[in-house]
DNA sequence: CACCCTCATGTTTACGCAAACATCACACCA
DNA sequence: TGGTGTGATGTTTGCGTAAACATGAGGGTG
């Protein structure tokens, strides 16, 4: 900086001001410093910046994996929603779903540069690490039932789960066996409640559950024995892969999708739509809860203030191929 | 930090020996200091320590999309690999594939506290938009030929795309029709290359590529065009999104897989395995491509040199239901 | 014409940390 | 007993920036 102060033959702190866009700087001025500035290939050093500033202009991501469709999307759009504030955004990503390591990962939270975090998972397992975030740092959690504590970003789960489950009756079926996900799992258990609530509510038989874990794997599995029971005509999955292996079952055992039996997902992956057959979903706003969580945080951020809540991002059912009435027994 | 050597009783200096692990450091001082850190709350504030030491512990990585496989699989790796060596990685997205949104994402990454970058993408874009690299910046490129001028990690398209290839015309396959990914992709041209090569060099006919766009859609698409091929028997795919359309579209044709036709993928992504039927796809280690960026940025970082140079990341062939000897035609 | 105000710019200082150097106590040896 | 080395700890300093305050030139007003 002092070397551009020179070059243009002014102070150090103009030419702060020029780089800050100050508005007491005379465009003669601001021109030779913005010249000598490009001459010297001159770049702020963002550390100094942080460090005078007290602020960081960072948000953290604590997250469990990449992998899933939901949470890759979600990143995305808070790294999108966050860049046109201004901001940076630094994944932290925690090395194993325990206690260690979630713990791990707010050790190293502790020495990073953040002014807030976004926490993408199961908040159970942040109570069960006892842990105390650095004081300073607000925090927006996704995914999650502690909207008495934090304030929490999240998709719709109940009502997009309603909507499956009354679609597959609408059309006439006598009931919905669901393909869960992990236990563990906030939003797995929400869609199973829905589920439950909406059978229970029509006075309809709430049938066993099949538990899988969100891969195409499990739900595969999931499908041999529900393939394997005769009554079963509809069946509501807790995502869109695992109704992929659901198809592939139900498809290996001879039952045809949508005639003799009809599946629905949660997601709306892009793929759904090119499955065997094409696949009706919820369709989840992953842009739209990322977006909200970079303004939640930054809300905070600025006021300094944590207000907890839920503010929930709604969904909507999109038909396609794989729901039909149900076959007519005489 | 002053207050924390107050209340322990020594010098500031003390204080940051400890939080350093210097070895000269007394062990009840030590304890004595670590005591008053913890009721004071203390922790080290990173932007200090990134101006006194000149280096921030931090990578950027810039790129378009999360939403691709192999992106979000590639920057999990890459986060977790960066985060064994004590470094943050920060996410540079680039709003939209075109030499604004490039050149936008480099202005922003001017400002931010990296030591290291990146790059996730078309390096012809990046030459396009006639950029600048800050000085003191090393970057490390991922899905490049640009071998010749920056590091670059890539997963070895090109014998992937043979050995799939390679494995229809062993079937039995007379050629094998390509379905290609968008033309600006240096993957997608390789995947084609490959393809063409294998065929000549085995004096087949080479049918003419149908192009997508990476997306399932596409694929669907180019499927409804072999599949009015009666003489197509063998598909490569150059992803397996694309793979999941033509099945899609040659099922819809009452084209069956692999009895008629043959299917083959790339990326092996884990729904693959549960596709109609499962695809024999060439398996990518984004994992290892991962890796061996983080290695490679931080090889230049510490010696401060920058070596241009591709490291090639295997592949292997993974056969599954989709493929099968062609029809005998009499 | 003297006063004061405004605005562009310069000077000083502190942000929190750690390298470099300084000091001091103690042990060991001749 | 004095000298010397070693290791623990303290003191000084500066990293690059921007806020706060200081300066000084010009312009307007009574």
């Amino acid at each position: 900086m002092a070397d551009v102060a020179r070059l243009a033959g002014v102070s150090s702190q103009t030419v702060s001001r020029v780089s800050n866009g100050h508005p007491s700087v005379v465009e003669s001025t601001r021109r030779q410093v913005l010249n000598a500035m490009q001459q010297l290939g001159y770049r702020p050093n963002s550390a100094a910046r942080a460090l005078k500033r007290g602020e960081f202009r960072t948000i953290g991501v604590i997250l469990f994996t990449l992998a899933t469709t939901g949470n890759s999307r979600t990143v995305e759009a808070i790294a999108a929603q966050a860049a046109q504030e201004g901001y940076a955004i630094t994944l932290i990503p925690v090395a194993m779903p325990t206690q260690d390591g979630v713990l791990g990962a707010f050790t190293r939270l502790g020495e990073l540069a953040v002014d807030g975090v976004i926490v993408i998972m199961e908040v159970h397992l942040l109570d069960a690490a006892n842990l105390t975030l650095p004081p300073g740092v607000q925090v927006v959690v996704v995914d999650s039932d502690a909207g008495d504590r934090y304030p929490v970003v999240d998709t719709d789960q109940a009502d997009g789960a309603r909507q499956a489950v009354r679609h597959l009756l609408d059309l006439g079926h006598e009931t919905v066996w669901h393909v869960t996900g992990p236990a563990e799992s906030f939003s797995s258990e929400r869609r199973a409640a829905a589920w439950r609530d909406v059978l229970t509510e029509a006075g309809r038989p709430v049938p066993p559950v099949q538990r899988g874990d969100w891969s195409a794997l499990s739900g595969y599995e999931a499908g041999l024995q529900l393939a394997a029971e005769p009554s079963c005509t509809a069946i509501f999955c807790a995502n869109d892969q695992m109704a992929l292996g659901v198809l592939r079952a139900l498809h290996e055992r001879g039952r045809r999708v949508p005639d003799e039996v009809s599946v629905v997902g949660f997601d709306d992956i892009p793929d759904a739509a090119s499955y065997l057959p094409p696949l009706t979903t919820v369709h989840q706003d992953f842009a739209e809860v990322g977006r909200r969580c970079v303004q939640g945080l930054l809300d905070q951020i600025r006021r300094h203030s944590l207000e907890p809540g839920t503010v929930l991002v709604p969904t909507t059912l999109v038909a396609r191929a794989s729901t039909a009435p149900p076959p007519v027994f005489q």
